[in-house]
RNA sequence: CGGGGACUAGUUCAUCGGUAGAACGCUCGCUUUGGGAGCGAGAAGCAGAGAGUUCAAUUCUCUCGUCCCCGACCA
């Protein structure tokens, strides 16, 4: 990809209003514009970044045999009536559609996918069964704020597993556990298993938080035993070991739970067991904002010149930065290592304009963020190409080979 | 939903009663090229919407809208 011909470009100036640094940065860089409150188009660098986490996520919850499915933004309003929700649920978005029939933006789809599996689950043959989306929730938060960190419309992978007995739900809860964990470790996100209260399903209920100062959950973390806990549940000491406590705020970036009876048996979702004898489905959810991920990456991970990608989910891999290149022999070099690098395989955005000073192309790809910087420039040859860690200090010098090597 | 702040060029901001200005960005030309380069020229605005006060409103008053911040809220 060459820079020159990529939309949007960097801007300088702080847009107004932006306060958070996901905001701030993710704005400045183009990867995100913000449509209004809590609503924002994923620009192409951003958009590189969303499908990233999703697939890692994706990989990650096939593994545990979960089948990808899309399930509709729109739901008939119906379905919110029967379980209470279309009330209840204060964020609900609500409109009218044809024949003035009532419809709701999907904030969550226990109301799509219970009834749906109702229709087709009569056997304990059919269970257990994982399915899950990526795909765009809608919550009307009586606030949005902190760029991408609370929003009204953002993309979320949603998991909902459908088990004939508790131990078996249980058992897959653990399951998906320590696949969130493999997740976040390749994100690169830090986080802690903090116990969170389960709404109203359950009183197990986990939520994976990333800790930073920008975060708007508070949690408690013990000093003795190590136990977390969100605020909104716990006591003065540790309710484990009774120890000292110490408060952190933190972005909550995931949270699993099981659902129990609670829809199945409002949706009627039942089977015949190996007995003859008809039981209601017990079910789990598991969810992950992508959206915010990306949010939360940005506040773990930045320096004051800019953003600083996890490999696992840069936009691209390298950033060719060509200096010099109204000289024609250095041009052709830096087209040839950007057409080398991408017959490797790795994502190359290269820098190609032309009467750009330095410093400002240097202050782009620092912004930008993406893990290697290669210089191209009078300075260099093929054999000696100028790399720069985003996340180090250090230049070195070596050939393509050798860089092939590292990256 | 309560409290506070803001809305003027594409962006960030000045003007604060007398019909609008800078910086950045953009276009053209020349010079420059290792940490956001310089000079010159140019394009760019119904001052969020509406009403009121006034000879005159971007400026004062009110209403509405939008955005941000602090709370409340956050299956």
């Amino acid at each position: 990809m060459k820079y020159s011909k990529l939309f949007p470009k960097t801007i300088k100036q702080v847009p107004i209003g932006a306060e958070s640094v996901n905001h701030q940065l993710l704005v400045r860089a183009g990867f995100i514009h913000q449509e209004m409150a809590g609503v924002y188009t994923y620009l192409p660098l951003g958009w590189r970044v969303i499908e990233k986490i999703s697939n890692i996520v994706r990989e990650e919850m096939n593994k545990v045999n979960g089948q990808e499915i899309l399930m509709p933004v729109l739901h008939p309003g119906e379905n919110w009536k029967k379980t209470g929700r279309f009330d209840s649920f204060d964020v609900l978005f609500k409109l009218k559609g044809a024949g003035d029939k009532d419809l709701v933006l999907g904030p969550t789809h226990e109301e799509i996918i219970y009834p749906l599996l109702a229709e087709y689950v009569n056997s304990y043959k059919d269970l257990p069964l994982h399915l899950y989306q990526i795909q765009t929730k809608f919550r009307n938060e009586p606030r949005a704020k902190a760029g991408l960190l609370r929003t009204r419309e953002f993309i979320m992978k949603d998991l909902y597993a459908f088990h004939e007995s508790d131990e078996d739900r249980d058992e897959y809860y653990k399951i998906v556990r320590e696949a969130y964990l493999r997740i976040f470790k390749k994100l690169e996100l830090p986080v802690l298993i903090t116990k969170a209260s389960g709404g109203t399903f359950s009183d197990l209920s986990e939520e994976f938080q990333v800790v930073t100062p920008s975060g708007e959950d508070t949690i408690l973390i013990c000093s003795k035993c190590d136990v977390v806990i969100n605020k909104e549940i716990a006591g003065k000491d540790c309710s484990e070991c009774g120890g000292v406590i110490k408060e952190e705020k933190a972005i909550e970036v995931g949270n699993i739970f099981p659902l129990k009876r609670a829809y199945a048996e409002v949706f009627n979702l039942s089977f015949t067991d190996k007995k003859g004898e008809k039981k209601i489905v017990s079910a789990g959810c598991y969810g992950l904002g992508i959206s915010r991920v990306m949010g939360a990456i940005v506040e773990v991970s930045h320096d004051d010149k800019g953003m600083i990608w996890p490999e696992s989910v840069a936009p691209f891999r390298v950033h060719l930065v060509g200096l010099d290149l109204e000289d024609k022999s250095v041009m052709e070099m830096a087209e040839k290592v950007h057409k080398l690098l991408e017959a490797e395989g790795i994502e190359v955005l290269f820098d190609d304009r032309v009467g750009v000073s330095a410093g400002a192309k240097f202050a782009d790809a620092d912004l930008i963020g993406i893990p290697y910087r290669i210089v191209i420039s009078k300075k260099t040859t093929e054999d000696k190409l100028e790399v720069k860690k985003r996340s180090e200090k250090e230049t070195k010098f070596m050939s393509f080979k050798q860089f092939l090597e590292i990256v």
